[in-house]
RNA sequence: GGCGACGUGGCCGAGCGGACUAAGGCGGGGGACUGCAAAUCCCCUUAUCGGCGGUUCGAAUCCGCCCGUCGCCUCCA
C-alpha cells in the first residue's frame, strides 16, 4: 500500500517516495523557547510525532530532527524583563518543553539541535551565500538578496512583484530591497553576540534551519514540516538559502499542519487567547489532547474549546474502556463452547487494521482511521453487553475479545501514542499531579474499603446505605460501577 | 489592497466526479440490562452538503459569480 501525502510545494496529494529508501529524513521547525508551549505548538508536535510513528510502522528508517530556537528577539526581551541572561531563559523553557513532551507523549527527535550550538555552521552557510552572490553585507548585517533567487515564492505561491505591491514589508536603509531578509544581525550593546567575519552579531531566524538540516540530515531531505504559519516567510526563505547554495531541491515534500484557533481566531501569544499544555494536562489525561488533535485532519483548522476537550474525553474513556474491560470479562464465569468455526471478531480486527492503515496512507487521514477504530470498539461492546446480560462469557467470546482488544491497544499505542500507561495509570498520573494529590495511595485503600462496605449493604438489600455511599463518593470525584464481576471505581 | 484556505446533520468532523441510501465522535430522546445507577448494546434525532448559475450520462465533490468566516503578507507551530 503506497503512502500519499499532500505536498505544499506542488499543491497536490502525491505518492511518497523517499530519496534513499528505507531511509526517511524529516526536519520540523521546533519552538522558540521564551515561554511555555501552548495547544497550537502541541498540535504540530503531536501531528508530526504521530506521522513519524506511522512511517516507522511502514518500515522506514526515520531520522527525525527538530530544533530549538534558543536565541532571538523574544528570548532577549524576556531576559531583559527578568534582568537575567538569555541563556537562562532558554534553558528554563527547554526544560519546561521537555516536561510537556513527556506528559503528552511526544517522543524526542533523534537530534534536537540548538541554535547556539550551531553558530559556526550558520556562519558557513552565510559565507557560502555571499560567495555565490546571493547575500551581501551591509553595516554589520548580512542580507539575502531575494531578487537574485529566481524561484523565490514557489512554496508560498506568491511573486516578489505581488509582495512589493502589498507594500507591508519592513523598510530598512541597510537593505538593498525591502524584500531582502536578514541572515546575520549586528548585535546591539548588551545583546548576545558571536564573532563573525562581519563583526559581532547573531544569526537571523531563517538560516538556522538550513544549517541544521545540512549538518544533521544533508542537502536534500525527504520531508520538511511545520505549522501553516511558517510557509511564508520562514520556509520560503529556507528554500531560497538552501537551493541557492546547492542548486538542488531542499525538501522533497513540505507538510504543514493547520492552525489551532479559538473562537475562529488563531491561537497565539499576541492575541492572548492561548491555553498552555500544562493547563491541559493538569486538567485532563494527556491522551485526551492527542485524541482531540487526531480527530481533525492535520491540514484543517482546529478550533479549540473546553467543550471539545470534554467531548474528546468521553471518546477517550470509551476507547480505554474497550481495552480495559478484558480484565473485567475474564473474571466472569467462563463457559466452554466448542461450536467450532472462527469467531467473527477476528475478521473484524483484520478489517479494522486494513482500513486504519489505509486511511493513514491517504494523506494521513487520522479522523477516518479513528472511525475504523471506533467500529471495532462497538464490536467489543457487543460482546461485553452479551456477557453482562448473561452474567457469564463463552470461552470463544473471551478469547476473541482478548485478541481484538490487544490488537486495538497495540495499534493505538504504537501509532497514535494513546493508552500507553493503561495498567500503570495511577503511577503516571501521580507524577503529573504530584503536587495536587499527595495522599493518593492511602485514599485508594479507603475507597476500596467503602466499596466493600457498600457491597455488604447491597447484599442485605440496604439500598439506602449503599446509594448514600455511592452518591457521596461521586461528590468527591469517585464513580462506582457495578458489574457482574463485582464493583469497580475510577476517578472522574 | 495582494495571495490562499474554508463553509457538510443539534454540535464537532471525514468524504473532494459514480458502491453517498454522506464515515466516525459528542449531545438529546426512547428501549434492553440493573434493586436504582454507571458501563455496554439497540433504535430514533440525522443531512441533498453556504447561495445562484454552469460543465457532465452523473457533482457535496469540477468551473464561474455572490455571501460569510479565517489565515498569510511583521515574530509566530
Amino acid at each position: 500500500m503506497s503512502l500519499k501525502i499532500y505536498n505544499t510545494l506542488t499543491g497536490k496529494v502525491e505518492e511518497f517516495v523517499p530519496l534513499n529508501p528505507p531511509k526517511v529524513l524529516i526536519y520540523t521547525c521546533g519552538v522558540t523557547v521564551y515561554d511555555d508551549s501552548h495547544v497550537g505548538h502541541g498540535r504540530s508536535l503531536i501531528v508530526f510525532d504521530t506521522f513519524r510513528r506511522f512511517l516507522e510502522h511502514l518500515g522506514y528508517e526515520v531520522k527525525f530532527v527538530r530544533n530549538f530556537t534558543d536565541v532571538d528577539d523574544k528570548i532577549i526581551n524576556r531576559a531583559k524583563e527578568e534582568c537575567t541572561d538569555f541563556m537562562s531563559i532558554a534553558n528554563r523553557y527547554i526544560a519546561s518543553y521537555y516536561r510537556d513532551m513527556e506528559a503528552i507523549r511526544v517522543r524526542p527527535a533523534d537530534v534536537e539541535p540548538r541554535v547556539t550550538e550551531h553558530i559556526q555552521e550558520i556562519i558557513e552557510v552565510i559565507q557560502r551565500l555571499i560567495e555565490k552572490g546571493y547575500a551581501y553585507e551591509s553595516d554589520g548585517d548580512v542580507y539575502f538578496s531575494v531578487s537574485s533567487f529566481k524561484d523565490y515564492g514557489k512554496l508560498s505561491k506568491r511573486s516578489p512583484e505581488e509582495m512589493e505591491a502589498g507594500a507591508r514589508v519592513e523598510p530598512s536603509e541597510k537593505k538593498r530591497d525591502p524584500l531582502d531578509f536578514a541572515l546575520w544581525k549586528a548585535s546591539k550593546a548588551g545583546e548576545p553576540a558571536w564573532d563573525s567575519p562581519w563583526g559581532k552579531g547573531r544569526p537571523g531566524w531563517h538560516t538556522e534551519c538550513v544549517a541544521m538540516v545540512f549538518k544533521h540530515l544533508g542537502e536534500t531531505i525527504d520531508i520538511h514540516g511545520g505549522g501553516l504559519d511558517l510557509v511564508f516567510p520562514h520556509h520560503e526563505n529556507e528554500i531560497a538559502q538552501a537551493e541557492a547554495i546547492t542548486g538542488r531541491p531542499f525538501a522533497r515534500y513540505w507538510m504543514h499542519n493547520g492552525l489551532v484557533t479559538v473562537g475562529g481566531q488563531k491561537m497565539s501569544k499576541s492575541l492572548g487567547n492561548y491555553v498552555t499544555l500544562k493547563e491541559i494536562y493538569t486538567r485532563y489525561h494527556p491522551d485526551v489532547l492527542r485524541l482531540l488533535v487526531l480527530f481533525t485532519h492535520y491540514r484543517s483548522p482546529l478550533d479549540f474549546s473546553w467543550e471539545k476537550m470534554e467531548e474528546a474525553k468521553r471518546a477517550y474513556e470509551r476507547l480505554k474502556g474497550a481495552v480495559e474491560d478484558y480484565e473485567l470479562l475474564k473474571k466472569l464465569e467462563v463457559v466452554e463452547d466448542r461450536s467450532g468455526g472462527t469467531h467473527p471478531l477476528y475478521d473484524k480486527v483484520k478489517e479494522m487494521e486494513e482500513n486504519f492503515f489505509g486511511a493513514l496512507s491517504d494523506d494521513f487521514n487520522t479522523p477516518e482511521a479513528l472511525s475504523h477504530i471506533f467500529s471495532l470498539v462497538t464490536e467489543l461492546g457487543r460482546i461485553k453487553n452479551r456477557a453482562y446480560r448473561e452474567g457469564r462469557i463463552t470461552s470463544s467470546d473471551l478469547e476473541a475479545y482478548r485478541f481484538a482488544s490487544e490488537s486495538l491497544h497495540s495499534t493505538l499505542r504504537k501509532i497514535f501514542g494513546l493508552l500507553e500507561d493503561l495498567y500503570h495509570e495511577c503511577e503516571v498520573r501521580r507524577v503529573v499531579e504530584r503536587e495536587l494529590e499527595p495522599g493518593d495511595v492511602r485514599s485508594s485503600e479507603l475507597i476500596d474499603l467503602l466499596v466493600e462496605v457498600r457491597a455488604m449493604a447491597r447484599r442485605e438489600k440496604q439500598y439506602k446505605i449503599a446509594d448514600y455511599i455511592r452518591d457521596r463518593l461521586k461528590e468527591i470525584g469517585i464513580e462506582l460501577e457495578d458489574t457482574p464481576a463485582g464493583t469497580r471505581w475510577r476517578k472522574v
